[in-house]
DNA sequence: TCTGGGGTCCTCACCCTG
DNA sequence: TCTGCAGGGTGAGGACCC
């Protein structure tokens, strides 16, 4: 491990929530969910104001709605994330030829290889400048772990959220995870955990403690090894800027489980296509097919079948998931169908699959077919979804609340305005078309790739206190303050003065005083 | 009205081959 | 020809991550 805190862990704040809120106003301040609507749908990201009622990733969006009712629920726009993430990765960047994003809004970047940190008063002012112009440029905030590793970076910008700054100072590693429980370190989850307490081990002091032969027996040869070495604050993982996928796959959880075989048959060949769209995509071609079934009572079972050769032929894969399919008993239902490919390759072998009939494949669209449905493009039977940005061409840009009945409820407002009112339109108004969403920061584009040059020096402003994250009192409030009289015209009352009998049946609002949103 | 989607990595069992 | 063994490939499933 290095000397010096010169690993940087990035983590934006409730990212997908935020950037939400940023673009709608009348949402700050508020609770707000963004996942999948459908029955089976669960939490992507929860803002911070709904996570005081409870509400977390990965739970239950219906679980989510029993716990927060007042919420407001939306679909994800991952367009809109991917272009915010491009934005902020690309100050990453400037600090250091060697970013690795884990996600759209998480990355590691090694600050002493791009020559911006080389002891820890270097690095943390990288992190406050970097801090500084992400709200200048996306108007978002993100949280900044500074450590000698990767391990300990993420976990002090776990520390720091939200909005902070935390740095582990080199010499204090031990003693700073020593007390943590053991879930703390990256690959303990819920059943190592588990393991790991039913033998009596529930904090990373008592990890160490237990031994490397131990830890080996209880959880195996690697996962004991790096456990251990973990526990000692040891890692020596480096931050990779290029990754090679090692498998692509596409799946649908369905509404209600599917029973007939014939219908099973056809998702199969559909998920298939969409598979080979994807791999073709990014130029690739694979060996191993893999079918991917969950049944309706949640057992999953996947079979897979090894090729001679890589292939991205539709009519190859579309027979071997049909061959998988064949293989699996699907009595009772099934709620998930996927179909993947591994064993990538960037090039195939066409000869070996002369006796394959050719299909034509659907050309997959830019993003995934399930994206695609969330997503803002142009609705193709006048269906407006929650979240989604509009235009109307006499009240201007505004976003749909809901859709229901033959009606849609639309707020009027940009990123820059104050919180809008409300109208509800029949969906069919020709007036009313879908629209493009705004960005976040007005003229942040240029402020973007400018090396040399960082946002706060740009705004002249101030470098946060070396001492901001876990403290909190320095978090910065004034904008939410500031909003705080908005409340009284935000949809809380635009919702109150609209007739409920008009009000969409699927808008669950942001309704029910700011108090319930806002303790 | 429980439990998404897209991944990675690891372990174990089994089969085949030398 | 038979047996034992090691190692690689394959298939299935589990755990974890964001």
């Amino acid at each position: 491990m290095r000397n010096a805190p010169t690993i940087l862990h990035l983590d934006m704040d409730a990212f997908y929530a935020s950037v939400e809120q940023a673009s709608k106003p009348s949402l700050r301040g508020k609770a707000v969910v963004v996942g999948g609507l459908g029955p089976r749908g669960v939490v992507a990201t929860a803002s911070y104001e709904a996570r005081v009622f409870g509400v977390h990733s990965a739970m239950p969006m219906a679980q989510a709605r029993r716990l927060a009712p007042n919420a407001a629920y939306l679909v994800p726009r991952f367009t809109l994330y991917r272009a915010i993430s491009e934005q902020v990765m690309a100050l990453l960047r400037e600090l250091s030829p060697l970013v690795e994003p884990l996600s759209l809004d998480e990355a590691f970047v090694d600050l002493e290889a791009g020559g911006t940190a080389w002891d820890e008063e270097s690095a943390r002012v990288a992190g406050i400048t970097l801090r500084a112009d992400i709200r200048a440029v996306t108007g978002l905030t993100g949280s900044v772990g500074l450590a000698a590793s990767k391990m300990l970076a993420k976990i002090a910008s776990e520390q720091a959220k939200p909005d902070g700054l935390v740095l582990i100072e080199p010499g204090s590693e031990r003693a700073l995870l020593g007390p943590m429980p053991v879930r703390t370190l990256p690959g303990v989850g819920p059943a190592t955990g588990d393991h790991l307490r039913r033998a009596g081990i529930t904090t990373v002091e008592e990890l160490a403690e237990a031994g490397e032969d131990e830890l080996v027996r209880l959880l195996g040869k690697a996962h004991g090894h790096a456990l251990y070495a973990m526990a000692l604050a040891q890692d020596e993982r480096p931050v990779v800027a290029e990754r090679e996928a090692k498998s692509v796959s596409v799946e649908d959880t369905y509404d209600v489980d599917i029973h007939d075989r014939l219908r099973i048959g056809m998702e199969v060949q559909r998920l298939a296509d969409r598979c080979v769209g994807r791999l073709r995509g990014a130029g690739l071609s694979g060996r191993t097919i893999v079918l991917k079934v969950r049944r309706y009572d949640f057992s999953t079972l996947t079979r897979s079948e090894t090729l001679r050769g890589p292939t991205d032929d539709p009519a190859v894969v579309r027979e071997a998931a049909a061959r998988l399919l064949d293989s699996v008993d699907t009595t009772g239902g099934v709620r998930l169908l996927g179909v993947g490919v591994s064993g990538l390759a960037d090039y195939t072998q066409e000869d070996l699959f002369a006796q394959a009939v050719p299909v034509p494949v659907a050309e997959e669209p830019e993003k995934g077919a399930a994206e695609a449905v969330q997503d803002w493009a142009e609705p193709v039977e006048r269906h407006w979804r929650a979240g989604q940005d509009v235009r109307h061409a006499e009240h201007g840009h505004g976003w749909v609340q809901g859709s229901g009945l033959g009606r849609v409820t639309v707020r009027f407002e940009t990123p820059q305005s104050p919180p809008g009112r409300v109208r509800t339109f029949f969906v069919e108004d020709p007036a009313l078309e879908s629209a493009d969403p705004l960005p976040l920061v007005a003229d942040s584009a240029h402020l973007l790739g400018r090396p040399g040059q960082s946002g706060s020096d740009r705004r002249g402003a101030p470098p946060r206190t070396p001492q901001e994250g876990g403290g909190g009192e320095d978090r910065e409030q004034p904008a939410a303050e500031a909003r705080a009289s908005d409340r009284a015209q935000g949809p809380v009352e635009a919702q109150a003065s609209s007739d409920p009998a008009s009000l969409p049946k699927s808008w669950s609002g942001t309704g029910g005083g700011g108090a319930t949103s806002r303790p």
